[in-house]
DNA sequence: CTCAAAGTACTCCAATCAGAGTAATCGACC
DNA sequence: GGTCGATTACTCTGATTGGAGTACTTTGAG
């Protein structure tokens, strides 16, 4: 989007990695793995190698060297460049400093609501809700254990970035769901109308929404 | 990820579109950017026509008609079929009933956040908050405004949800930033260590990773 | 009345992605 | 010592995606 090539956070996790120390693309997904980057970044072989092929062509990381050991393929180690190092900082810093627009999935659902009735809107929301709940004891439960390991809250706070997100998905769940139980919800009634007649409802948008 | 082809929401947006009227591609476009559902919906001509091929491929839309005006390209006009409108209903209900893990750039950022120094990540993220604060004070202009002109919440949802995560996201960037700024978070002394010396620290999940 | 700009309605394509598939090795259990 | 399953280390393929390009039409300013 903003510089070239900058479209999957993968290419960042690779340049991370590579920039502890040289690897070859396998070692990569398991380094990612065993640090739960995983979880952060969206990680799967088959964008692991292209994204890692485009470094290459942008000079960003090289071949260290290749080796192979009995019959298995052979391994080619990629090392970050100087170049590389200076892409990781910038991008890296410009992720953190400048919130870009995301389109979550709930979201786009929020905004066709209307397509199903208020009952089964309700209906649907509160099984959310309840997923959520069970998403957030887990995620409490996951921090106890990890806070007892001894590891610094420094290098978990993308989860704790994802549980504040989590709380505030509850929070705003919550809300819209006593607003439609409890019949306060502003255009309820024309929602209603639209679910029992055969849908012939003047849209109440008609003048607003030029 | 979960039924075939539901992956792209834009697919969703068509049938919801279709389900009021018949149309043709670009009209759909049309309307959808009229209510602004290209906010929630990521949308672009190349996605459009490709997902609208798929539905049709799919059963779940037809062609209703063609017609052509003058020598302008021919528009072909399709409308929902039975089957789409069972998978637009079904789908919905999974999106608004089901939270499904997303991937937020902020969330990949903050999982590399060691990789830059303490005192850059600190006004790096000083940067995001007063964006984040400029993108919430836009907001709640909108909202004054689209109030006065009577577009009910319901169809405002959305937004609001919208509105809820960046406030999500600018109580946790405060938090950060003060905890890095007062010295009190976990790891701090660890991380200023890492950027002071050459990089020689014994990482602390060394054991904790495993 | 004329010309430029904005709008209409797509089409094309290179790049990227997800995930299934493959093929070799390792450990370990009976 | 054989074979079952897990792990290692990729490769391939078909979809998707975003963005640029095209070719006409309508509007509106001078």
């Amino acid at each position: 989007m903003v510089g070239k090539g900058r479209s999957n956070p993968l290419a960042l996790a690779v340049l991370v990695c590579l920039y502890e120390a040289p690897m070859h693309p396998y070692e990569v997904s398991q380094t990612l793995r065993a640090r739960h980057k995983d979880e952060s970044v969206r990680l799967n072989y088959g964008s692991l190698y292209a994204v890692i092929e485009s470094l290459h062509k942008r000079g960003l990381v090289a071949v260290a060297e290749t080796e192979r050991s009995g019959r298995l393929p052979e391994r080619t180690i990629y090392r970050i460049t100087d170049a590389g190092v200076h892409e990781l900082r910038d991008w890296l810093a410009e992720l953190l400093a400048v919130p870009h627009k995301e389109y979550p999935d709930f979201e786009a659902a929020l905004s066709f609501l209307p397509a199903v009735a208020p009952d089964e809107a309700l209906q649907l929301l509160r099984d959310r809700l309840e997923r959520l709940e069970l998403a957030i004891a887990g995620y409490e439960a996951a921090r106890q254990l990890v806070e007892k390991g001894g590891l610094p809250r420094l290098l978990w706070v993308e989860a704790e970035f994802a549980h504040a997100r989590h709380q505030a998905e509850r929070a705003f769940t919550q809300a819209l769901v006593e607003e439609i139980a409890g019949g306060t919800l502003d255009g309820l009634a024309w929602w209603r109308q639209l679910h029992e007649t055969g849908g012939d409802v003047e849209a109440p948008w008609s003048r607003a929404a030029r």
